[in-house]
DNA sequence: CTGCAGGCCGGCG
DNA sequence: CGCCGGCCTGCA
């Protein structure tokens, strides 16, 4: 540990929680408790102790920079909880077992097509094809004497096949995937451009992306654009804001209508936080 | 063996 | 337009 660098006086960050919610597929816990993962360019093994952080990577340059930027530690998570709590009082009762769940500042790229990998899959089976995906096409890194595999840039999936996606495990997503590979190098997808635009502008050119719907858009917004008022709504969120707040069988819209007029600028967050409890209650795995 | 998993597409009324 | 069947694959 002697090469790590640390960080004090964390507040209101719980790494486990918020590498556990379910918005990132790459982290894995070690022995120690520990987390390996990769962040963009890097690998990167970090710890919580109490208030304290501890990261060690294959490339300190500018570490604490690049951490403090993809947990957003430099965001005051406490008076966002505190909003949360006056919002909304289920969130209220359930944040003494959320709280320190923080949204992640992801690489879009990765997120769109972690994204449409998500499509009607479980979350084990997605880490596995995201895993697959990186070990046969991304950059190799070697960290603390084993190898591990960057993301794959869109330059490096050019020459994947149909077929090629298939055999990483993708199923009837590999057409998608393929689709917006090329539709990305050719300049038909531009991620950048989207990222400038207001929700409406963007969520509308995301989901022309073939195998990008509703839900896909809004994760890629939220996890990937720094959008924390969009409220991807999947079949654990409907199930949570029918048995919490609505009622049976409630349209999407109308819970869509509803998590902004009860949760607005944090909905996103939000959702975290409702996902997150209903998993780790009664629906565990 | 069916059903289902962090949906989405395409065809039809 | 909204609705609905089908979908790779692995696991219960």
């Amino acid at each position: 540990m002697a090469k790590d660098i640390v960080i004090n006086d964390i507040i209101c960050f719980d790494l486990i929680k918020t590498l556990e919610c379910g918005q990132c597929f790459r982290w894995n816990v070690q022995e120690d408790g520990s987390y390996i993962g990769v962040i963009n360019d890097r690998v990167i093994k970090i710890k919580q102790i109490n208030n304290s952080l501890y990261i060690t990577s294959n490339n300190m340059d500018n570490l604490e920079g690049i951490s403090r930027k993809y947990f957003s530690l430099d965001v005051d998570y406490s008076e966002v909880e505190f909003k949360l709590s006056k919002l909304d009082k289920h969130l209220k009762d359930i944040l003494p077992k959320t709280t320190g769940i923080r949204i992640l500042k992801q690489d879009m790229w990765e997120m769109l097509i972690s994204y449409i990998i998500s499509a009607n899959n479980n979350i084990p089976r997605i880490r596995k094809i995201i895993e697959t995906i990186s070990k046969r096409y991304g950059t190799k890194v070697e960290f603390e004497g084993k190898i591990y595999y960057l993301f794959p840039k869109a330059e490096q999936l050019k020459n994947v096949t149909n077929e090629e996606y298939l055999e990483c495990g993708t199923g009837f997503r590999n057409r998608y995937i393929y689709k917006a590979v090329n539709d990305f190098l050719n300049g038909e997808i531009d991620l950048d451009y989207i990222y400038g635009l207001d929700n409406d502008k963007s969520k509308e050119h995301l989901i022309k992306i073939m195998g990008v719907g509703n839900k896909v858009a809004d994760c890629i917004l939220l996890f990937g654009m720094d959008r924390q008022d969009v409220f991807p709504i999947d079949v654990w969120i409907k199930r949570v804001v029918e048995d919490t707040y609505i009622g049976k069988d409630t349209d999407i819209k109308e819970i869509l209508r509803f998590a902004n007029e009860k949760f607005g600028c944090l909905a996103g967050i939000a959702q975290q936080h409702l996902f997150y409890n209903a998993r780790n209650n009664r629906y565990l795995k």
